[in-house]
DNA sequence: TGACATACCTTTTAGTTCGAGGTATTGTCG
DNA sequence: CGACAATACCTCGAACTAAAAGGTATGTCA
């Protein structure tokens, strides 16, 4: 089944991690919950996504990452290095300028 | 190179067709200068992606298409069908759904 | 004639989201 | 103590789709 391209969520899931993640460091279980919460429970994103996009941002440098013991269990706790804030930007930039064009075209009147 | 997955695009297309189509009928070389139009030069969408879609539109019923002679040259107007009207409604929803998920996150102050 | 705009179309490629599945540990409740 | 939920990490395969480039043909205008 695997619905693989919902409608308007390409480039979201990085965009929501780097986003949390200039916010303060966070670990992949703790950023799904987050995300969650931070979107008003608009958007829900499993571990299946998560931790690609983790380990691909890893990868490209725009993340760092630090194991920690807690409470017998280990953590990987994710932080943004420079490259990642300048992703970040370039994702918001990107996402304002389609979000406000979509905005312009849905505006107008309908069935005129 | 073909950039295949450029962020905040899945779904986009489609939206921006179905809702320009909701006005009146046009037909493809048209529906790509009126996206460019419609959303203020944010967005521009080749004709290679216009027709594709367009002709996935009709295979499942959401368009309809009438041949128009036009000074000797051959137009292919879309217009939208009852199911047409309920993907964009459905679509339109969707994007509110996302978009006001996204702002809430974007919004939230940056490294607390 | 040449060049450009109009108008239609297809093929190939890239790549990303998603669900399902898998492992292991800790905490909780009866 | 045993069972189960929650925590925490991870991988894999499938489905879908936007984009670029290339292709055809006609009309217009200098």
């Amino acid at each position: 089944m695997a619905q693989s391209n919902p409608p308007f969520m390409s480039g979201v899931p990085e965009l929501l991690l780097l986003r949390l993640l200039d916010q303060h460091e966070m670990y992949g279980y703790e950023l799904v919950r987050s995300i969650r919460a931070a979107t008003g429970e608009a958007i829900s994103l499993g571990e299946g996504v998560i931790y690609p996009v983790l380990h691909s941002l890893e990868r490209n440098g725009s993340l760092k990452s630090r194991r920690k013991a807690v409470g017998g269990r280990t953590r990987v706790y994710y932080a943004l290095t420079a490259k990642g804030r300048k992703r970040l930007d370039k994702l918001q930039s990107d996402w304002r300028r389609i979000q406000g064009g979509i905005s312009n075209a849905l505006e107008a009147p309908s069935h005129a």
